[in-house]
DNA sequence: TGTGTTTTGTACTATAATGAATAATAATCC
DNA sequence: GGATTATTATTCATTATAGTACAAAACACA
């Protein structure tokens, strides 16, 4: 089904990428966030109207659980990268919040925070499809940094006792923290002193 | 203005009690967000018609402000009985923490999180109105517990050298996690462990 | 060249939302 | 009791929103 690797379809050939198109929604319902985006901003966004984005996507929710699953990916991505990519426990833990501020600092200069934070979370009592897939998510992020957590354990840069599952867990909160703040207006600069005393604080350095 | 206190006004008296009326408000805002809620649900909830709502409260983002700092002011006020009745600061934080999980899993059982971080975060790029309210209650919460973390500072319970702002911070960051988590679906256990690990870690005991 | 297939674009429908106009109602003040 | 004032209840106007019907368009395949 996706559009880079398909094969040449029957009838009349589609006029969008629909990478292209769902990332433009990403950013859009991140913005706004779920409820207070219409389809009309969406369809603007992605470059194609109304009856197109049905026939391609459904309707709004199964567009946005499209949207906030690539969101997902895309971040546990980065995320990963930051953690695998330095065996310093301490030194990786700086660097997943590095990469957590750049992306909520990212869109042309406005903070947004987190696509799952700051909009699945709110939608979470009335939409119970969209709140499961916002806690399979999160809990994806925490296990993603369990496993570093554990790797850490066995490498003597956490003590043995360390509860790994509360403990990753831990981290991952001062990850919900930066996005709440960034979203709200804290400057950068705020959020990195907050993310080194974290690292400080949940991965002591040597 | 407030309907406890009041003089007797002139024309037909208000059928309402205001401070039940935005109670009612604030519950409605809470579970579905503020871009979810329709003025017929809030009429409903708060048992007054719309023209009656309108010409008490404005309209709807006024009457949203209205409940959200209803809702700070009373949070505020349990997190500083929370953190002021206990002088051992380690229990202190437990306090405010068990205090915070109380109010974000109150309301009939449905886990609902917390007003600020869960619905106006969500509203902040498209209303800097109610982006500026949610930052400016974040900051007094940020101070409420810097006081209580200079205090912990002078009466040896904290290193002199620690940084009262930024660990403040990460003290109330817990209390955004907590929030995120508990709308998300995680059950209350899970987030004790977490309060429980964090005042271990940030509020370290005697 | 023609047929079948899928997408596009225009236009439409039904519903729901915010907000207001108006008249009836219930109190105070004189 | 009559005037004044503020609130209530009914009703309505306007806009916008989600979702759809239908015909034209652009391709593959034969």
């Amino acid at each position: 089904m996706r559009n880079g690797t398909k094969i040449r379809q029957r009838g009349r050939p589609r006029e969008f990428d629909s990478d292209a198109a769902i990332d433009a929604a990403k950013s859009t319902f991140l913005r706004n966030g779920y409820s207070n985006t219409t389809l009309d901003q969406l369809s603007t966004a992605m470059g194609m109207n109304r009856p197109s984005l049905y026939n391609a996507f459904t309707d709004k929710e199964t567009l946005y659980q499209r949207s906030l699953q690539a969101y997902a990916d895309n971040m546990a991505g980065l995320f990963r990268d930051a953690l695998e990519g330095e065996s310093n426990f301490h030194k990786a833990v700086l660097k997943l919040y590095a990469t957590a501020l750049d992306a909520y600092y990212s869109e042309t200069g406005e903070a947004v925070g987190c696509m799952v934070a700051c909009t699945a979370i709110a939608e979470a009592p009335g939409h119970p499809l969209i709140r499961q897939h916002a806690k399979a998510i999160m809990d994806g992020i925490d296990a993603l940094v369990a496993r570093r957590v554990a790797r850490a354990v066995n490498e003597g840069q956490l003590p043995p006792r360390t509860n790994v599952k509360v403990h990753s867990r831990l981290i991952v909160g001062v990850l919900h923290t930066l996005a709440m703040r960034s979203r709200a207006g804290t400057p950068r600069k705020v959020l990195d002193e907050i993310a080194i005393q974290a690292s400080h604080l949940l991965a002591p350095p040597a």
